[in-house]
DNA sequence: TCTGCAGTGTGACTAAAATCACCAACATTG
DNA sequence: CAATGTTGGTGATTTTAGTCACACTGCAGA
């Protein structure tokens, strides 16, 4: 029984979900594997289900023409997609892309679902406006630091979140990844990293920076 | 009987809500005034009720730490303020300002509806999320803009965008203004928009940029 | 082991934007 | 109409970030 698996993650997650919901979402989500590098979700795309991980780390970017990915959040275990859930009532095509960066399990939601959901359970309505909620934050965020910081901010800011985000100090990043991430050049993220070792708040090695504070 | 006006509001801009719908938005919904200039929502502000524009317009905007008002978008007749939603059913503060630019009339409904209405109107469920995609949508536009373009791209579309918002190419704005929109500096603004008008994108005159294209 | 490439360091230069300084035009108000 | 404040124009300068060029260093694969 495959499903199993699925009403193990939802049970894990959700426990303010009520019994019959659970069993609506474990008979009707099917569970999708993500390897590292697997896109969940590209510009342009016209979305089916709404998405919902249950493990791994989704990156959640902004295209740029030359290939940068504009960081905007990460998705982690019990996150939903706002994305996959607005486009999906409308059929709308996304905007974003989206991105596992480690082994990543998700449950797909049928969209057929989302109506009647919203419609017979108080705790999915509240979870999908809480998911709304805060991934408008956390665009608001990244409206603030772009608009009113300058790069040395940005990039502190960037690194404390990933700290948070990814639960380790221990930040296997290149200078590379950090400059599309942030869309600027690598040589200006070198520098800025080097203030930032002289000064006590990070350590660098090859492909890995560890966040002292 | 004053709801008389209310309901007058309701029939002509939610065509699509049903009657009762249309009833219970129009015995519980208060109309406020808002006067050029007038706050509808403050940084750090707790929303008691969801907010539905009927007249006028609203500006949407980040507060910078020098008083930079931040153009994120307007909200119009018709429109109901995103956030207004979001922090009102979760008691949440509010991490924008919400200005009236024109004489603005809104709704005011109390939050304690919207589990209700959510849960019985399949129309007011589709106008919330229709309400959420396009405003995830504009903060997608905003980060594109200031992420990816120069400042004469994005003069050029904060023109653009203002144009066709405001439905008037007689734009009265101050070059103040339009740097405060777009946090930079006046001279940045002045230089620019002589630029386009050199090039016969628009026209300028004291507090005033007619827009040509 | 050697080779090549991805990752990094750094100086020099360029470009974009912000800041400073100051002036002129216009509007409002007493 | 004089005084004052707001708006806009413009040159000079500074700051920040982006670009170019090139060197160095590990690591992985032939």
């Amino acid at each position: 029984m495959k499903n199993m698996v699925v009403a193990e993650y939802i049970d894990r997650l959700f426990t303010q979900f009520e019994p019959s919901l659970k069993e609506i979402l474990t008979n009707n989500a099917t569970l999708r594997d993500f390897k590292i590098g697997d896109m969940l979700m590209q510009t342009g795309q016209n979305m089916r289900s709404t998405v919902i991980i249950v493990e791994g780390t989704v990156k959640l970017y902004r295209e740029g023409e030359d290939g940068q990915e504009f960081f905007m959040y990460y998705l982690q275990p019990g996150n939903a997609c706002a994305l996959s859930m607005i486009c999906a009532t409308k059929q709308q095509t996304s905007q974003v892309m989206a991105k596992a960066i480690q082994q990543t399990k998700a449950l797909m939601i049928p969209i057929v679902l989302m109506d009647q959901l919203m419609r017979d359970y108080k705790t999915w309505y509240y979870f999908v406006i809480e998911t709304y909620r805060t991934r408008f934050e956390e665009l608001l965020f990244v409206i603030d630091n772009i608009a009113f910081k300058a790069m040395d901010e940005r990039l502190a800011f960037y690194l404390k979140k990933q700290a948070a985000d990814l639960s380790t100090k221990q930040l296997h990043l290149t200078h590379n990844q950090i400059a599309s991430d942030l869309n600027t050049s690598r040589e200006v993220i070198s520098r800025l990293l080097k203030k930032m070792e002289q000064s006590g708040q990070i350590k660098m090695q090859r492909n890995y920076i560890e966040y002292l504070i």
